[in-house]
DNA sequence: GCCATAGTGTCTACATTGTAGACTACTATT
DNA sequence: AATAGTAGTCTACAATGTAGACACTATGGC
C-alpha cells in the first residue's frame, strides 16, 4: 500500500482541513476545485470521501439534528487522529524525496 | 489525467536526477528503496519507467556500444524535457495544496 | 397542483498508477 | 556443470483518479 497519499486525496484531505465545521460533500468539492485550480466531478470526490472513510482517515455523519431546510440531508465529514497523522506523513515523504534536490529543476534534458 | 504525478513516479523521475548518467534500471531501484525509505519490487519500477517512457516523461537506451561485461545489458534512462516539466508542476501544484496550511497538522480529531 | 431550478448525495464504469513475485538472460567463478 | 551475481521482463491484481448520469428534497412561480 503507498505509504504516500495521492494528490487528489491530500486535496480533498485539506479541504477538510480548511472547511472545518463546514465540511460537506458540495462545499469539499468547491475547495478542492479552488486547491487544485481545476474543475472535479462529484463524483471523483465521494468516491474519494468513501475510500478515505473506508481507511478510517475521516469520519462522516448526516446534519446533526438540525432539521433539513435546502434538499437533501448534507453529510459533514471531520478528518480523524488517523488522517491527521496520514497527511502529515504524506507531507513529510513528499519532503524527503525532494530533499537535496535543488528546484526548480534546470532542463538538462 | 491527474496533473499531479504520484509519489512512486517522483520518486522514480527524481532518482533518474539524482543518477544522472548512472541511470538503469538496477541502480534506480536501489536509488528509489533509498528515498522512499522502503525495498520496492523490480516489478513497480520496471512498470513505471515504461510508463513514463510511454508518455514522453523520460526516454531509454541500451548501453551505448560498450561491449557488456557484467551480465544482461543495460537499460540506461534519462529525463526528457517535458520530464522536467512534469516533475516541477507536480511539485508546484503541491506546493500550493499546501500554501496557507500551518504543518504539521496538530491532531485535531 | 405542476414545473423549473437549486443544492445535495449516489452509482456505475473505466483509465491510470502502485506493487508483488515469478521468470528469463548473460557472465564469472568454483 | 553448477552456482551466484547483476539485469531486465511479464503477468496479474489492488488502489487511486475521474467522468457523467441519476435521484432526492425543497422553494418559487405559473
Amino acid at each position: 500500500m503507498a505509504d504516500i497519499l495521492g494528490g487528489f486525496e491530500q486535496a480533498v484531505l485539506l479541504s477538510l482541513v480548511k472547511l472545518d465545521k463546514e465540511a460537506y460533500g458540495r462545499s469539499i468539492i468547491r475547495e478542492a476545485s479552488i486547491c487544485l485550480n481545476r474543475e472535479v466531478a462529484a463524483g471523483a470526490v465521494y468516491a474519494t470521501l468513501d475510500r478515505l472513510e473506508a481507511k478510517g482517515l475521516i469520519a462522516s455523519s448526516l446534519s446533526p439534528g438540525t432539521p433539513i431546510r435546502d434538499g437533501r440531508a448534507r453529510r459533514y465529514f471531520r478528518l480523524t487522529a488517523a488522517g491527521v497523522r496520514a497527511l502529515n506523513e504524506s507531507k513529510t515523504a513528499l519532503e524527503n524525496l525532494w530533499r537535496n534536490t535543488r528546484w526548480p529543476l534546470k532542463g538538462n534534458a
